[in-house]
DNA sequence: CGTCAGGTCTCTA
DNA sequence: TAGAGACCTGAC
């Protein structure tokens, strides 16, 4: 491991860590269902598991938690083997991803769960971050299982796919998915049905994983990416949405270049690590408004 | 009241 | 193969 942790009470306490900023990796676009608390700490879902991840000092603190689960399940999610180290050096040495990653230092990539991303980023098309939230959120509490309360909160799993197969149209629109709901419906139907299996595709090629994503209807380049950087473990995808585009248009390339030809110049560019350069440079774009008009 | 948001689909040339 | 429009919805 390469980690130390100790654990104590309902906590799991890693000393003296570094590449682990909750802020960084919480809204660096990633993920969905975790939450600011007023302590500047973060609470999530993941499967049945809620958990709160606070820094404190150096320290990062995984709270209502134990041994087993962090053994099983937050060391994998948090891909704390990963070494951050070196992916920072190399992609360092372009002095616009050193300053992003200044900027960001702590992002981590999450491996989330397939189906969520899958999910989570049909519903992020043409679409508002706090209006996606609430869309997965109402789809979780009507759909999913409630697991408990959690300071004062109800939390809820994330439903499966049969959870949602046999829904009508009209129930899943119910849940401000807007017209991406009949996509949401047809992706659970694909899946319930084996048409596709999520499940496998982390095992073959990134190339290939795309082309069957694409199969999903609601699924197009962006949100393909996304699904393999985010729950594939695919760090050479380069999910390009707005600010991403704005970013690489805004450093490194032409104003109103196609994405295709952005696509090409990041794999080029940053290769197996394109997924991570993106990661910064998206973060660093967004909370710095940059390239943005007005 | 228009505008527009972490894109994708559909239709046209 | 590329480019323009439409698209749920709700905050501003």
């Amino acid at each position: 491991m390469r980690y130390d942790f100790i654990e104590k009470d309902d906590k799991i306490i890693m000393k003296d860590i570094s590449n682990f900023e909750p802020k960084h990796v919480f809204e660096c676009g990633q993920c969905f269902r975790w939450n600011r608390e007023n302590d500047g700490s973060y609470t999530g879902v993941v499967y049945d598991k809620i958990l709160n991840v606070k820094k404190v000092g150096n320290d990062v603190i995984l709270s209502n938690t134990n041994k087993e689960d962090f053994e099983s399940i937050w060391y994998n999610y948090f891909d704390l083997d990963r070494d951050c180290d070196e992916i920072k050096a190399k992609l360092s040495k372009d002095s616009i991803l050193k300053k992003a990653i200044e900027f960001g230092e702590g992002i981590r990539i999450l491996r989330q769960d397939e189906w969520e991303i899958l999910i989570s980023f049909i519903t992020s098309a043409n679409n508002r971050i706090p209006m996606i939230k609430r869309a997965l959120e109402t789809l979780s509490e009507k759909y999913g299982r409630f697991i408990d309360e959690y300071n004062g909160k109800k939390y809820y799993s994330f439903p499966k796919a049969k959870d949602l197969n046999s829904l009508s149209l009209d129930e899943i629109k119910k849940c401000h998915t807007g017209f991406r709901g009949k996509y949401i419906l047809s992706a659970a139907n694909i899946i319930e049905n084996k048409e596709i299996d999520i499940y496998a595709i982390k095992n073959i090629s990134t190339e290939d994983g795309r082309k069957e994503l694409l199969l999903f209807p609601g699924v197009g380049p962006k949100v393909a990416d996304c699904i393999l950087l985010f729950s594939m473990n695919k760090p050479d995808a380069f999910p390009i949405d707005v600010w991403v585009k704005r970013v690489m248009e805004y450093f490194y390339l032409d104003e109103d270049t196609n994405l295709k030809d952005i696509q090409k110049y990041a794999q080029d560019k940053f290769r197996e690590l394109a997924g991570f350069a993106q990661q910064y440079l998206f973060y660093y774009a967004r909370e710095l408004g940059i390239g943005k008009k007005k």
